[in-house]
RNA sequence: GGCGAGAUAGCUCAGUUGGCUAGAGCACACGGUUCAUACCCGUGGUGUCGAGGGUUCGAAUCCCCCUCUCGCUACCA
């Protein structure tokens, strides 16, 4: 009966917060896919889980004043209660802060550095004793300090490296003769040419600038930094062990299926691999770095109070409809949008309209006709050997696009199922039917093939929607079928009796009640993010709450003398072209007092160059002269920048000459 | 700058190795119908298939070039 095992794990989700629709889309499609697995008679392993470690944890802890544990247990339950509450069928839910999977990171650590493909290494840089700071040879200042303006000497900061070239040929191989393995194929060209033949660098797997991580053992001030923590959970959580694996490990690995948000896809196409070469382990079969979805319109944002959250979207749609919306609107490849209108549209055409309706049109008929009995009489029309045929045969369809992991095209051919019943209607037209005595077998015979051929198009969506499945075929009266029965017409049992008044399963929504709903849950959420802030700022209340703030790392404290190194004056930009070679670069011819500097900025994605000329502009003039991009740079332009990226010039709030001092 | 992908109906996209009047869903309009959740079914597009050139009996589909968009990547004082 079993087909086989099949292993298929989402991204772990980092802790930092609370997941929104476009985290949450990934365990909704990893779910889809293992239900039809199962269905399909696989033995199936889901395994998802959280990502706790890091330096943007600890610091996040620190600044609501709690422990980093209890932190992350806090969040890991906000994961885990959104992914249960979407109807996740997981097997199993790993934390990078479980004790075996963090015992299981330390052995492998030092399994890879006594095979000696992880090595002691270092930073290797100019290195200021008082501000314990590395810097490149292209950061000093006249060969000191940019920070303090001091001498640096050369000198190393430990950390542990990976030897991720000694496997790169192996692994290229490997891509190479594997089409399928990185999905889709457009992101293994990015691989291989952006990466793996342009050469790997070693990749640094310790750190010892935070501790909230796990301990190298035999070297207690390094944590194992990210991906040989993240990464592992895959196979820690099924039993791996270097010392010697459990059963389940050898039945599970390798992985059939990871699937990935396509921003990690180099992590796990490329390191991921490598790190189980080094381990003697097979490959995972496939790699998916599936699309994000995206927020329509204005940027996501919890000051705004847009982000979109599944827990809302359960609320105010249902579990049900809100894995139909992300599985159908996520392409296989492009991003997906959503909106709530788009939801709400989606809702109304597909789930109430198309199935919904359907759903309660044919149990109503059944019921005035019949008393609800459905019975096969056998007086067929010529309308129903298409309907038969389009039913039948949609389980190979699906079967096609599910193969591909094109999920949202599955889904769609399931509902053409639904959409050819309601067609199936208007041919027979069971009113006119019912009007006439004779005709009554012919009709009893309609009422089946619509109850039979609904029974099949639940079965497969199923997989998609489980609950709403159950509930159709609770309204028929019978049961789910397996997919391998799915290519038969007429299974349904003769004289069964349908729900006597049916449930309606999506009830038609009207935008102009929902949508002050959604702006209700906008404002909470404005409300909450406002509080937290607050609450981070030491209780004061924050003042302009409509703006985000922006907080950035900390720099060493300088002294008034550092200060006084730094020459700023006012200039003015006389001329400024784009840098050709480049994207981002601007040059500005700068009138700084009597003299004119070049100056090269990478500012082109927020001025163009016409809008430059004329502009007063603070200037930091003693900054030793670079060449960008092959252009000489004699100083730099101050800028502010905020989250998005976007730039603002700095410039004097009063007129002020050319050459003027800042101070 | 390097590598790659794409530009098809108002919107989101299909269009296999070049071939019959270029398609689907949504939205919109009209018609039909009344079993049903004002639903369902049918009909409706003059779309320069991004611009230009070429190969061919024939190109959305192949080649060249141009414009624009997007992804990854590098530089971004």
């Amino acid at each position: 009966m079993s087909k086989g095992k099949y292993y298929i794990t989402t991204a772990i989700a980092y802790t930092s917060g609370k997941p929104h629709i476009g985290n949450t889309y990934e365990i909704i499609l990893a779910d889809a896919i293992a239900r039809y697995k199962r269905a399909e008679g696989y033995d199936v392993w889901f395994q998802t889980g959280t990502d706790e470690h890091g330096q943007k944890i600890q610091e996040k802890a620190e600044a609501v004043g709690i422990t980093p544990q209890a932190y992350v247990d806090e969040v890991a339950g906000v994961v885990k209660n959104i992914w249960d509450l979407v109807d996740s069928s997981y097997d199993s839910f790993v934390r990078t802060t479980d004790d075996d999977h963090e015992a299981c990171v330390k052995k492998i650590f030092k399994k890879l550095y006594d095979k000696g493909d992880i090595y002691k290494g270092a930073y290797e840089g100019m290195y200021c004793t008082p501000c314990e700071s590395f810097w490149t040879e292209s950061q000093l200042v006249d060969g000191k300090c940019p920070d303090c303006g001091r001498d640096v000497k050369p000198a190393k900061e430990e950390a542990y490296f990976f030897k991720m070239s000694k496997y790169a040929d192996r692994l290229i191989e490997h891509i190479n003769t594997h089409p399928e393995f990185i999905q889709p194929v457009s992101r293994k060209n990015e691989m291989m040419n952006n990466f793996l033949l342009p050469g790997l660098q070693d990749l640094c797997v310790s750190r010892t600038s935070f501790t909230w991580g796990v301990q190298v053992d035999f070297d207690p001030k390094h944590v194992v930094y990210v991906w040989l923590d993240a990464l592992t959970n895959y196979i820690t959580k099924i039993g791996y062990d270097p010392d010697g694996s459990n059963e389940m490990f050898a039945k599970n690995w390798p992985a059939d299926l990871h699937l990935i948000g396509k921003d990690i896809v180099r992590f796990h196409t490329i390191y991921w691999p490598i790190f189980l070469m080094a381990l003697d382990l097979p490959l995972p079969k496939q790699v998916f770095g599936h699309p994000w979805l995206l927020q329509g319109g204005d940027k996501m944002s919890k000051s705004k109070g847009n982000v979109i959250y599944a827990d809302d979207m359960v609320d105010l749609f249902g579990v049900d409809a809100t894995r139909y919306f992300v599985l159908h609107e996520m392409p296989f490849e492009n991003d997906g949008v959503i909106t709530w209108d788009l939801v709400i549209e989606r809702f109304n055409s597909d789930l109430a309209n198309i199935l919904g309706n359907l759903v309660n049109r044919t149990v109503s008929m059944s019921n005035k006709y019949f008393d609800g009995v459905v019975r096969s009489t056998g007086v067929t029309g010529e309308v129903d050997a298409d309907l038969k045929a389009v039913v039948t045969g949609a389980q190979a369809k699906v079967a096609d696009k599910m193969d591909k992991l094109r999920v949202a095209d599955a889904i769609s051919e399931v509902f053409t199922v639904f959409r050819r019943c309601n067609k199936y209607i208007d041919e027979t037209m069971p009113w006119v039917l019912a009007k006439d005595e004779a005709q009554q077998d012919r009709l009893a015979e309609v009422l089946y093939n619509l109850t039979e051929a609904i029974t099949i198009g639940a079965s497969l969506l199923h997989s998609f929607l489980p609950s709403t499945a159950e509930k159709i075929v609770a309204q028929l009266n019978t049961e789910l079928r397996s997919l391998d029965q799915l290519d038969q017409f007429g299974l349904y049992e003769s004289g069964k009796k349908v729900v006597e008044k049916p449930e309606i399963l999506f009830a038609r929504l009207d935008a102009k009640e929902v949508l002050p709903k959604v702006e209700a849950i906008q404002a909470a959420q404005k409300a909450e993010y406002e509080a937290e802030m607050a609450r981070l700022n030491g209780g004061a209340p924050v003042e302009a709450a409509e703006e985000a703030v922006i907080d950035i790392e900390a720099k060493e404290e300088i002294t008034f003398d550092d200060f006084m190194k730094l020459q700023f004056q006012v200039g003015e930009i006389i001329a400024c072209e784009a840098v050709p070679k480049s994207k981002k670069l601007l040059c500005s011819q700068v009138k700084i007092g009597s003299q004119v500097k070049q100056i090269v900025s990478g500012i082109r994605s927020s001025y163009a160059p016409e809008d430059m000329v004329g502009k007063k502009v603070m200037v930091l003039v003693n900054l030793k002269p670079a060449k960008l991009a092959g252009v000489l740079s004699e100083g730099m332009l101050l800028c502010a920048e905020d989250a998005e990226g976007n730039l603002a010039l700095l410039t004097p709030e009063k007129n002020m000459p050319s050459g003027a001092e800042i101070a």
